[in-house]
DNA sequence: ATGTCC
């Protein structure tokens, strides 16, 4: 594989082949020469293959390896000419994190942080299969699929004032019920409001450092502020949704899928209608997962209620998607055009101004939310204008795997995981011995390098890094 | 990530 420095931290893999346009990779020389993130290059390369795809294939430098797309992977197509790809969204769709932000400092919470980790470990259920207090009919369901995350703040799991604070106000549209599955509908009926596993996670955490005083302000965080983040998808059902159109692609475009570098990359024509299909069924998982971590963030300010008063205040800072495809514009060879942009394990990263941000935050930009793993360190950042221009508006989404789940579970236990989190004084909880080990810190890349790099590059710009003092996991 | 295999 040819690959050619352009800049300190941008590498170029030139078309080849079947390739339609170069590959681009945001990262760092250390990174360069893994295998790993070789193989993740070669499904970087084998997206630019696919038909209507602008400009260039993108990876953010917390590319690692996925199914078909890699993950850390931006890639725009032409919504006249090109494709949508589950593969290119991922299995967890609106797979996201939100920030909330308390009014509580770290001398408020030191005493009584095993309490609030354990009322939250108590409210939150977690886990794989996992059932939340909320049961839904068809008819139920078919609301939270349309209204997302306004419907679990009027069934009270929520805020009025939380819904402005969530990427694309917590709906997207078009969400037809009708495209999705009478198994989806099934697995979702019971898992809203839960956690799930993995790599998911509720956290408090304290800010620990500021890097722009003025934006650190104007988020209302000082150093030792609490805040609370938290981790989560779209659940069973959006796995589902994303089982049924890989299928449905394959055995109805056969023709149109014949010679794909890789069958994982299976995708539709935009415009054709199992494209849209696929398209309003993914925004319906989509708004599943913003009522889900609606509901998860309310559940949390429940128990800060429970341990710290009804009194303190648990305000969101900010929800965003990291897996998702969108219908956006931006100006290719001088002319607007309209793409649908892929972001899979990427974080959208809006300019000051850019209308898309909403109101309250428009004059200082889209805030960006990157979490560490477990035990380390997360970030908020403000997206620019540089992102729009570069990047199709997107930017890193986290740490990014170095090690195979089963691979972590053969070199560590789950003591020397739980001692190595206590040395740091984190408090961890989890339903899952396994999840804890699959999911321990040295599995993930260095996230304060990710983190360096897309500040470096200008696609997004630190404000504050928090770090983890307690954990709840599936 | 996932009722961790149809």
């Amino acid at each position: 594989m040819k690959i050619e420095r352009l800049d300190k931290y941008m590498w170029r893999i030139p078309r080849e082949g079947k390739m339609r346009v170069d590959a681009i990779v945001f990262t760092d020389a250390e990174s360069v020469d893994d295998p790993q993130f070789r193989e993740a290059m070669k499904q970087l390369m084998n997206v630019a293959t696919l038909p209507g795809i602008v400009k260039y294939a993108l990876a953010m430098p917390d590319i690692h390896w996925g199914y078909g797309f890699p993950i850390g992977g931006v890639a725009a197509f032409d919504a006249k000419d090109g494709i949508i790809s589950p593969g290119g969204v991922g299995f967890d769709i609106n797979c996201g994190v939100r920030l909330m932000k308390t009014d509580l400092t770290y001398e408020d919470v030191r005493d009584r942080l095993r309490a609030i980790v354990e009322a939250i470990y108590e409210t939150v259920p977690a886990g794989v299969g996992a059932r939340g207090d909320i049961v839904l009919g068809k008819k139920g369901l078919r609301k939270v699929l349309v209204e997302g995350a306004e419907w679990a703040v009027k069934a009270g799991y929520g805020l009025e004032e939380d819904l402005e604070r969530i990427e694309d106000g917590g709906k997207i549209h078009p969400a037809d019920p009708n495209y999705v599955s009478e198994e989806a509908f099934e697995r979702g009926s019971d898992e809203l409001g839960t956690l799930g596993a993995g790599n998911h996670f509720i956290e408090v955490q304290m800010v620990e450092e500021i890097y722009d005083r003025d934006l650190a302000e104007f988020f209302g965080l000082e150093v030792g502020t609490i805040t609370i983040m938290i981790h989560s998808g779209s659940r069973g059902f959006g796995h589902q949704v994303a089982t049924d159109y890989i299928r449905l692609m394959r055995d109805r475009l056969k023709e149109h899928n014949r010679d794909l570098p890789d069958k994982q990359l299976i995708n539709a024509p935009f415009e054709h209608p199992l494209g849209q299909a696929y398209y309003s069924a993914m925004n319906c998982a989509a708004n599943y997962a913003f009522a889900n971590r609606e509901i998860l963030g309310h559940l949390v300010r429940k128990a800060f209620w429970k341990v710290f008063g009804k009194d303190t205040r648990v305000e969101l800072i900010y929800d965003v998607a990291h897996n998702i495809a969108k219908v956006e514009e931006y100006e290719i060879d001088g002319k607007r055009k309209k793409l649908v942009v892929h972001r899979k394990g990427a974080t959208r990263s809006l300019g000051p101004g850019n209308e898309k941000v909403p109101e309250i935050y428009r004059e200082v930009g889209q805030p960006v939310i990157i979490p560490g793993d477990m035990g380390t360190a997360s970030y908020l950042l403000i997206g620019t204008r540089k992102a729009e221009e570069k990047t199709f508006g997107s930017t890193a989404h986290g740490a990014g795997r170095v090690l195979g789940r089963s691979a972590a579970l053969k070199r560590w236990s789950y003591r020397e995981i739980l001692d190595e989190l206590e040395r740091k004084n984190i408090i961890v909880m989890s339903k899952s011995k396994k999840t804890l080990v699959e999911e321990a810190p040295e599995a993930y890349k260095d996230v304060d390098r990710v983190v360096h790099i897309v500040h470096e590059i200008g696609i997004s710009r630190k404000i504050a890094r928090m770090v983890p003092l307690g954990v709840v996991k599936g």
